[in-house]
DNA sequence: AAAGACTTCAACCGCCCGCGA
DNA sequence: TTCGCGGGCGGTTGAAGTCTT
């Protein structure tokens, strides 16, 4: 795809120091569709790599940061645009949680996908939830609630998306009892508010035929199994830990912490957007 | 319809690291 | 050993688009 020209930026009139020795003014701001071709041409003659003498060779007045970057984030041939699949959401979210701001290692792990892209999504998406939920965004509270109301949505999103309608076959209960470890409305989960990384779980996930179990599956290898079982959680020690770290009194049964439904009617019945994942994002359904 | 607020995301910046001379 | 360069990374910016009032 080519830059959108109805996005131009006016950037601001480049320095002194941004200028070649011979004192050819170097170009800032947004790339016009000469500028992409040029590049193109060159990296498919010459390849990638020396990006300095690559913008000299290929005349282009830009720095070799700006042709790199260019490049890798928009013009490289297997570069995925448009919206992120809930497969690549939940991916981020739990790489993001292993990893922190690792942005090209996380995106190592999403082909087609930029570090760009996904510190983007992150901030805009992510961070902006955390805001309105008035905690930090690496906070456990929050990180809590990744795992416990976006992520088992993510899963359900997944599974709608891959899942033939209905199927008697084994693959298919397989990829329903996959969900259900995700699922907000199974009983496992909503028994189990705080699923936390143990290193040593093993296989939480079955590969399957379907979908999903792929998916799954790549989820769990890349995580090293630490992906959650959930069952393991109903361990009664959890159960209290949990408690103490919200502050408050949690039903197993219902998932419900008094004063506050987690995972309320209305929630359970709005889908499907990251914001509508949120509905309930005043901080004080969370009890914060 | 208009204006202001908010969001998105391409692009830039500065720091850091590795490598070769 | 040190210096310079190339390249990679995470953080930040800001214009355009979209939403809200």
């Amino acid at each position: 795809m080519i830059m959108n020209s109805s996005k131009v930026r006016n950037f601001k009139s480049v320095g002194s120091n941004n200028s070649y020795e011979n004192g050819t003014e170097l170009r800032r701001g947004p790339w016009t569709l000469e500028e992409d071709n040029l590049l193109i041409q060159y990296i498919s003659c010459h390849g990638e790599g020396r990006w300095n003498s690559l913008a000299k060779c290929a005349g282009l007045k830009r720095t070799g940061k700006s042709c790199r970057l260019r490049w890798l984030n928009y013009l490289k041939p297997d570069i995925k645009r448009g919206n992120l699949t809930p497969h690549e959401q939940l991916l981020i979210l739990e790489l993001h949680s292993k990893w922190g701001n690792r942005w090209s290692k996380i995106a190592q792990h999403l082909p087609g996908r930029t570090d760009n892209e996904i510190k983007n999504y992150w901030r805009t998406r992510v961070q902006k939830q955390a805001r309105q939920l008035k905690v930090d965004s690496n906070s456990k509270k929050f990180l809590e609630a990744i795992r416990t109301v976006w992520m088992p949505r993510l899963m359900e999103k997944m599974e709608q998306d891959s899942s033939p309608p209905i199927s008697s076959s084994p693959s298919s209960s397989i990829s329903t009892m996959e969900t259900q470890k995700y699922s907000t409305t199974s009983p496992v989960s909503k028994q189990v508010p705080f699923p936390c990384p143990q290193p040593d779980n093993v296989g939480i996930i079955n590969s399957s035929d379907s979908k999903i179990g792929d998916n799954v599956s790549e989820l769990s290898e890349i995580l090293g199994g630490s992906l959650i079982q959930f069952e393991n959680s109903l361990d009664e020690n959890y159960y209290y830990e949990m408690q103490e770290l919200v502050g408050q009194d949690i039903s197993m049964s219902e998932c419900h912490v008094e004063g506050m439904d987690w995972l309320g009617e209305d929630l359970r019945s709005t889908f499907w957007n990251s914001d509508e994942l949120w509905e309930f994002r005043k901080p004080e359904d969370f009890g914060l």
